[in-house]
DNA sequence: CATGCATTCGC
DNA sequence: CGAATGCAT
């Protein structure tokens, strides 16, 4: 038998490795629950992890089979299980990011002095590092160059799922009933403050084709639009891998096919440049590891971040007195996920206006979102802080108060996650940080004053910016 | 408000 | 080869 190490495909459809593996032997599906990488996770994340554990436990259990839940390093744990069941092979579906790297490192070792077989493959992505590659050099830093022939290059379709008779029959195996999935205390987490969409096989499918069959249409005039909910949502079930990059791949075809008129197509292109942008992320991670803590591009001399406390406190918080801003920060606490457009907008806020060091805003984000990704969120958070590798020009600051009235004209999106300016009405709302003193006192008494003078921060910021620049 | 990247052009 | 071009969530 051949033993299929889940990692971050939680999933027993559109699974490469797995699919490979099933055409050669029987296979027993395991997951470690490993110490040393709980300990970078958080509530939400494990919480999101537990219910697609469980949902995946019980895809395997309908097929007469299980998926072994198992506790400890994985460097040990690995190799002995496959040991112990005289397994001919262990394979995984690769993970390029920094930590998951390492990992994989040492347990291909560990195996390695055990004599047992290992093979990992792609499955995660459609285009693996390496595989889309500049004239000179092994990766781009320039997007659009990435897309060009990512956009271009033939995709594969969905692995198929493993039938009953390719499962190892764990029925009645007791080492089942020994390792129960554990709660979230067990393993030493709080209960998480957000409450986000399920993490499951039926709950992604579900989004994925209501996704592909109606608002893929608009989404090239209405994603950045936080109220419209035109965007995809599936961040969170590529990341647990609850949903196959094939799969999507396969349906944004046939949304093209269905496309009533040119724009339609146009959206759905539109669509699958954001999956383009999620691998090329996953290619600069891949071969920049150290740009997890450090800058991707750096400035002459350092850049002399302010990073007042009170300030960051206040941004955490979603109290700066930037509608906008705020409830970006909250609706990252209550739903473990935040719309595109406004986590670039705080991002620039924290790190421009705030000039608060972009490793406290990754940091936040890596705890709250559900969806954390480090390959997304490192890029997103160095693209924000003009540290990137395809950074924003340093002098590029967003415009809190024009992104809400770009974005936001209704101020829908701020009365639903900052309930204080719930009877604002929209230009008010909007010329918030203009007004009197008195004036919002009195429109909104408990919403904060703003912490800043945004005019003021952004010129203060581009000079801090042009100082790190010609010094050196 | 710049600059560097990747490609294509021109010698 | 270097210069010119186009372009950047």
């Amino acid at each position: 038998m051949i033993v299929h190490w889940h990692r971050k495909d939680l999933r027993g459809v559109d699974n490469r490795a797995l699919a490979r593996a099933a055409q050669a032997d029987r296979l027993v599906p395991v997951f470690v629950l490993d110490p040393t990488i709980l300990e970078y996770a958080s509530p939400v994340r494990v919480a999101c992890l537990l219910e697609a554990l469980a949902d995946l436990r019980a895809w395997y259990r309908d097929r007469g089979s299980d998926l072994l839940v198992v506790r400890g390093n994985a460097r040990e744990v690995i190799p002995s299980l496959a040991a112990e069941r005289d397994a001919a092979r262990v394979v995984w579906n690769e993970d390029y990011s920094g930590l998951a790297a390492e990992r994989d490192e040492a347990v291909r070792a560990a195996l390695e002095e055990e004599g047992i077989d290992h093979e990992s493959v792609t499955d995660g992505l459609h285009h693996e590092p390496g595989s889309i590659s500049p004239n000179e050099g092994d990766h781009y830093s320039v997007f659009s160059y990435f897309w060009k022939k990512w956009r271009d290059r033939e995709k594969a379709d969905p692995a198929p799922a493993p039938t009953t008779d390719e499962l190892a029959d764990l029925e009645d195996a007791s080492e089942s009933e020994a390792n129960p999935i554990p709660s979230l205390s067990e393993l030493g987490f709080d209960e998480p403050d957000a409450d986000p969409p399920a993490v499951t096989r039926d709950a992604a499918r579900e989004r994925l084709e209501t996704f592909c069959s109606d608002a893929i249409y608009r989404y090239a005039d209405e994603r950045d639009v936080p109220a419209a909910g035109t965007t995809s949502r599936l961040s969170t079930h590529l990341k647990w891998g609850t949903i196959g990059p094939r799969e999507v791949y396969v349906e944004t075809e046939r949304a093209l096919e269905d496309a009533p008129d040119e724009d339609a197509r146009e959206s759905v292109v539109a669509f699958r440049r954001q999956l383009a942008f999620r691998e090329f992320y996953v290619h600069l991670l891949a071969f920049n590891p150290e740009t997890v803590t450090e800058d991707f591009s750096g400035y002459e001399s350092d850049l002399e971040w302010r990073n007042d406390p009170d300030e960051l406190a206040a941004w955490r918080a979603g109290e700066t007195g930037y509608p906008i801003v705020d409830a970006g920060m909250r609706q990252l606490r209550s739903e473990g996920w935040v719309h595109n457009r406004v986590r670039m907008l705080v991002a620039s806020f924290l790190t421009k206006d705030l000039l608060v060091d972009w490793r406290e805003g990754y940091d936040w984000y890596r705890h709250y979102l559900a969806d954390h990704e480090t390959s997304s969120d490192v890029a997103g958070w160095q693209w924000a802080a003009s540290t990137g590798a395809d950074a924003q020009p340093y002098f590029r600051v967003f415009n809190p108060t024009k992104q809400g009235r770009e974005y936001d004209p209704d101020a829908a999106y701020i009365r639903e996650h900052v309930p204080e300016l719930e009877d604002v009405p929209a230009d008010r709302i909007h010329e918030w940080p203009d007004l009197d003193t008195e004036e919002r006192a009195e429109l909104a008494p408990d919403y904060p004053e703003p912490i800043v003078d945004h005019a003021n921060r952004r010129e203060e910021a581009i000079a801090t910016f042009e100082d790190a620049r010609d010094e050196g």
